[in-house]
Order: structure tokens, then sequence, then C-alpha cells
DNA sequence: CCACAGGACGGCT
DNA sequence: AGCCGTCCTGTG
């Protein structure tokens, strides 16, 4: 068990529960059991305190230092999108402390391919089965977990396989995505260093993503925050809040309005939103 | 049993 | 360029 002292703002709660992962466990005891890449951790918040423990002690603190992006102080970014649009204020200031979780590009690519046209539930369902069947087990206070798997674990998969994890008709771009990828068609380390446009177009020759997908891999995967994921939610928030209609419009005005931190702005308006119906 | 919710594709204009 | 039927699974 490790003890990290909290200098910035941190919403562990928030930043867990507001739709950036699927794979986390809520604990009786309000604290959430995580699956980071290669190892399981428990999180939860003791005053200025995040206690964590592992299965997998090493190198503990730099790992989750790193995951919910602790290092970094949000206070410009907020400043920046406030002056922006006022009607932000109330939003940012009820998530002060959320946090973009640094995600695994492999991992957030298949999660956000699966949910395509699907529910959250479904979703995490679906990369529960992918990881029971191929990925690694842990035991974990007493709990069996399962690590997501490489693409080299998935390389014989089948469609049928795929299917009967419950991806429904994605079975077709998970495996299309994984084969190139086992044949090195695709180097996901790239996508760190390219401009947002460019790594959009990119992500999107590939079957199965479209602008959404590419735009949610990229700022949770990539830090691109830059991008503006446009559901069905933020159809409605934009139609309801600001009178705007249209993915054309939606888009010009994200760009206009918060630039370089659309993809912040989506998360406090989604936080926000989902808290105060 | 039917309606609906959730993005991308592909065929059509 | 834009519109729309289709894909699968789960819920109400």
């Amino acid at each position: 068990m490790i003890k990290i002292k909290i200098e910035k703002p941190f919403r562990l709660n928030d930043t867990v529960t507001c739709g950036q992962i699927f794979r986390f466990f809520p604990q009786d005891d309000g604290s959430f059991d995580i699956i980071i890449k290669d190892r399981v951790i428990n999180v939860r918040m003791d005053k200025d305190l995040l206690c964590v423990s592992s299965n997998k002690e090493d190198n503990l603190k730099e790992v989750v230092e790193n995951y919910f992006d602790l290092g970094n102080d949000y206070s410009s970014m907020n400043d920046f999108l406030i002056k922006q649009d006022d009607k932000l204020t109330s939003a940012i200031e009820f998530s002060n402390g959320l946090k973009m979780i640094k995600q695994d590009p492999f991992e957030t690519i298949i999660e956000y391919i699966i949910s395509a046209n699907n529910g959250v539930y479904q979703i995490a369902n679906a990369l529960n089965n992918i990881a029971k069947k191929y990925g690694k087990k842990v035991m974990f206070n007493n709990k069996e977990y399962y690590l997501f798997p490489g693409y080299k674990d998935l390389s014989k998969v089948t469609l049928e396989d795929f299917r009967k994890c419950k991806v429904g008709f994605r079975d077709k771009y998970l495996k299309a995505i994984i084969d190139k990828l086992n044949n090195n068609e695709i180097n996901l380390e790239e996508f760190y260093n390219l401009d947002t446009k460019v790594a959009l177009d990119k992500l999107m020759e590939n079957i199965g993503i479209g602008p959404k997908v590419a735009s949610c891999i990229l700022l949770f995967a990539y830090q691109k925050y830059d991008v503006f994921p446009i559901d069905t939610w933020v159809k409605k928030v934009m139609k309801k809040d600001y009178e705007i209609i249209g993915e054309k419009n939606i888009r010009a005005f994200a760009t206009k309005t918060y630039g370089k931190y659309s993809g912040i702005a989506i998360q406090y308006l989604f936080n926000y939103g989902r808290n105060n119906k």
C-alpha cells in the first residue's frame, strides 16, 4: 500500500466514473479496483492522500501518477475555457479536479471500436468477455481479474470467437485492425507525435473507426485535447443549451470556442450534465 | 412482440 | 456532398 499526497485538485470518483474507462469495479467501501495494463490496483481517497494497493508494487507510484495525470495542473486550461464560454463556469467549478486518464493505446482502440452504436453496459461486458477469454488471470484481494490482452494474444481469434464475446457486428472491425497491428502496418507509437488532423485521418483509414471513435482514441490514449467527439449526448446538449444543430455546426462552434481544449470541455460538460439532470 | 438507443458503413442520389 | 437503411445487443 502506498499513499500519494495530492497537491493539485483531483476528484477520483468523477475521474473514474465519467465515461473515460470501462474496466473499473466499485467496491463496497467506496474504493475502486481498476485494471491498468499489466496490473490491478485498488484506489481510494483519504483526505488529501490517494491510497493505492496493487498486485504489482513496482513503480506503482509512477504508474498511478501517470495514469491519473496527477502531475499536471489544469487551472490554466480551466481559465481559458471559462474565458471562452462563461456557460462552462458552473460545470468547471463542479468538476474541478476531473483528470484526463492516460490509457493504453491498443486497449483504447478496441474499447472505442466496440463502443460504436453500443451502450456502456454492453461495452464493458464485451471487454470483460475478451479479457476473460484471452487475457492473463490475476488474483487480487481474493478476487479474479483479467488483464486486457495485447494484439499478439488476439492474433488467432476468429470472427466467431469475437461474436461469442458479444461484440456483435464489430467483430470484423476488431479482426481487421488486430491483423494490421500484427503485420506491423500500424505503429501505435507514432500517433503521439502526429498532428491531430493527420492522426484522425490515419485512424479513420481503419474500418470501424469513424470521427467519434477516432476522437475518443486520440483524447483518451494520446492526450490530444483538441478533438471533439460528437455523440448523441453532445448533440442534445448543443441543441438545448446552445441552439446549435448538426455535426458540422457543432464542430465549427467547438473549434472556434474551445480550440485546443475542446476535448476537456466535453468532459466537463458531460460530468456536470450527468450529475445534474 | 415491438420500439428504441447507440456510430459507422455503403449504396443511393 | 448529404441522406438513409442496415448492422447487434440489451432494455423498457
